[in-house]
RNA sequence: CGAGCCGGCCGGACGGUCGCGGGGCCCGGGCAACCGGGCCUCGAGGAAAGUCCGAGCUCCCUGACGCAGGGUAGCGGGUAACACCCGUCCGCCGCGAGGCGAGGACCAGCGCCACAGAGACGAGUCGGCCUCCCCCGGGAGGCCGGGUGAAACGGGGCAAGCUCUACCCGGAGCAAGGCCGAAUAGGAGGGCGAUGCCGGGCUCAGCCCGGCGCAGGUGCGUCACCGAGCCCUCGGGUAGGCCGCACGAGCCGGCGGGCAACCGCCGCGCCCAGAUGGAUGACCGUCGCCCGGCUCCGGUCGGGCACAGAACUCGGCUUACAGGCCGGCUCGUCGA
């Protein structure tokens, strides 16, 4: 069974992440991470307006939470990840988007080898 | 058949594998709060958009009247209300079906009237004639005329100019507003506390250092250590949470009234998104439509499928939009 995806929501999470992660930039993403001290992993998506109107920020966010789903078993817990849209991210297709997250959490260090997929 | 006008409607379909949000029912654990699991069901739009009008609903303002400010504008009707909708009159446009119209009042006042024209709204005079004055070239007054123009010593036009008239309008908005409410700090009241003692120092009504005592410090006992405050109650507020928040001027069908907008009755008909760092998704297959290449005309390969995403809820308006369906009507051509 795979665990839900937790997402960050209090503005005090936000800020931590801000103060304390180490950001890694993609043409497509940015990802932003750090410990957050817990036994889990805690995601959180920005798509700005300058992505566009309503409906290609919600496919963008959509598409992002998808990939980080898919992505779970292979990710360390412990840590907050935001992850932050481009503009270039609007165009691609899903699979480009995915390797590109999949580079920086992997520059982040916070890949590990398969989990038992239960 | 070809041009065109009006009204209404749809706006990809079906299936599979993972996944998300809401609601209901059930099972297991637990005193409970709650935790874990299963099944069923619902889950973006005609514009959800712009936030331009009108309301409901909240809170604020003692009430009434007036002023200021804003809005509406033939007439009649519909409606909770409207700047919306329907009917109708008038004006303009179109051969026509039809379309468009801020369509009350300039004998209350102010203001403006392009171009042309000598002159355009109390000021000026292009030409001719008459009278008068005089320094003989002009001046003053009067009459007539051509031309310009929508309109000329004289009667107009304009209120999407001020204004006047009639009628309407309090303000802010769901981050409205209501409830619950930690931790920490501070407030009020009450209770329990050695309300200390000894020695030393200093910049001496005090402060600092050392020792002995003492409430309290873990639910209790003992030992060690810390040691001047500790405990209870109340009230306000913060983080956070809950409500508002999904049954409504609701939808569907039938009958009746009305030219219509719309209204009434009936069914014991239907329940139709409720997120809150914000669910409604990802991938694949089949079919449909559009574009391009190849073609043995059977197909085949590749690409695309609009505008656009609920945030308190309704009624409108406006704007965006690939493609398509249905109905009524007009004009033209041909045939009967």
């Amino acid at each position: 069974m795979a665990i839900p995806l937790e997402t960050l929501r209090r503005p005090a999470d936000f800020a931590a992440l801000q103060q304390h992660g180490r950001s890694r930039a993609h043409p497509l993403v940015v990802v932003r991470a750090g410990h957050n001290g817990l036994d889990r992993t805690r995601y959180a998506f920005s798509t700005g307006r300058h992505l566009g109107g309503a409906v290609i920020r919600n496919r963008v966010r959509r598409r992002l939470r998808e990939i980080v789903r898919a992505l779970a078993p292979r990710i360390a817990p412990g840590w907050d990840v935001l992850i932050v849209a481009r503009p270039a991210a609007v165009a691609v297709r899903y699979d480009e988007l995915r390797d590109a997250v999949l580079a920086l959490l992997g520059r982040h260090g916070i890949l590990v080898a398969e989990r038992c997929a239960g």
